[in-house]
DNA sequence: TCTATTTTAGAACATACGGTCTAAAACTCA
DNA sequence: TGAGTTTTAGACCGTATGTTCTAAAATAGA
């Protein structure tokens, strides 16, 4: 019927996603962007809206890829392996991050979230998705006695959650592998069940 | 000798804060922050030099009404509550954050720290500071018996600057009290000393 | 092969940006 | 009072911004 698009769309919303990641909403340009991906503006205009939309589209793109298997991929284990997999995972990934772009959906949740209503509903949607899979992993954990039951399962899914936010904006300035896994320490400790053992068996 | 400022520094400093608190640094202009202010876009270059050089004076200005007091206010008191009413002030703070400007350092952690080495250390050097206040509370706890022996006061003072920064973005897009509150609560029985206690004092 | 339709390329548009210039204004010290 | 110096006001500069326009290119169906 037309002249077909010339460009794979998973394609350009990986590099424009890139750029996003890195330099922000702000301080990313529809010519850097054009640039970068090796499309022109019209193009851009043509087959994704505005910037706005754009960058909606590029940060739905990255939560898809970066939560929705990881997710699953944890589900499947143990509870307590699970988060602990889950956290070695983001510590790694901060530490590896040599263009210090940290995580796009906390960058988001700064820069443009408070200013604007959608992407206020599309980043707090995406945290009660893992606040919820900690509290289904707590649960799973206080049934099974490999998770401590002296705190409610909602409270710690909070805490992870905090701490996980935490280590990504700690990450962003001092990505220092000490100070990382030793701010786990007392969490993982935390989760552990039977507490005196703990308390006797650490030495200071 | 020469024609004297016509305005006053302090006051200047409070409203650009203001501006570059709650919009960012890219998104905010020279002549927004003119307007804000009533200055002249020619005042401004003359009396704090380049956007970046305003902005760093801004944020030094922002670092010591916020950190400044507010350590040595806590540092008084006895540990456990130190850390305590450190966390309630926070999680107030975030509450009656009308404007969700959250937290200007944090902000400057994010959004312009990774591409600046300038801001990179000054944002580390205040999140430094910080840890070093927490270690100290907990090192004091420690000794008096008040704060639990069973982590090591690096690391609890690692996961309580986490848990600082967690809530700040966490409160960005979510501020809901409940959620910062509960949040907390492992944090702090993580701190009381007999854990054993709560264990069976806690009902669920 | 023609027509209809869409995508391209890149010029163009209006506005906004960070930053500077000119000249007048406002002071201090001699 | 006059010389010297700094601050002010606002026009100005070059460039960059988000977005749109024009026209050519590329296809599918008739």
């Amino acid at each position: 019927m037309a002249r077909p698009r010339e460009f794979d769309e998973e394609k350009i919303l990986l590099l424009a996603v890139e750029r996003f990641w890195e330099h922000g909403y702000e301080a990313t340009s529809i010519r850097d962007l054009a640039q970068a991906i090796g499309l022109t503006t019209a193009s851009i205009y043509n087959a994704f809206g505005d910037k706005h939309a754009f960058y909606r589209k590029a940060l739905d793109f990255y939560v898809e890829r970066s939560f929705g298997d990881r997710v699953g991929r944890f589900e499947t284990k143990p509870p307590r392996e699970a988060i602990g997999a889950f956290f070695n995972e983001i510590i790694e990934r901060s530490l590896s991050d040599t263009k210090r772009k940290g995580c796009m959906l906390v960058n988001s949740a700064l820069e443009v979230a408070p200013h604007d209503d959608e992407f206020q509903r599309v980043v707090a949607q995406v945290l009660v998705q893992v606040e919820a899979f900690f509290k289904r992993c707590v649960e799973r954990g206080q049934k099974d006695g490999s998770i401590n039951r002296c705190q409610k399962a909602s409270d710690m899914a909070g805490t992870l959650l905090g701490t996980l936010l935490g280590i990504r904006v700690l990450a962003r300035t001092r990505p220092e592998r000490d100070l990382l896994e030793g701010l786990i320490r007392p969490i993982f400790a935390l989760l552990e069940p039977n507490h005196s053992q703990t308390i006797l068996s650490h030495d200071r």
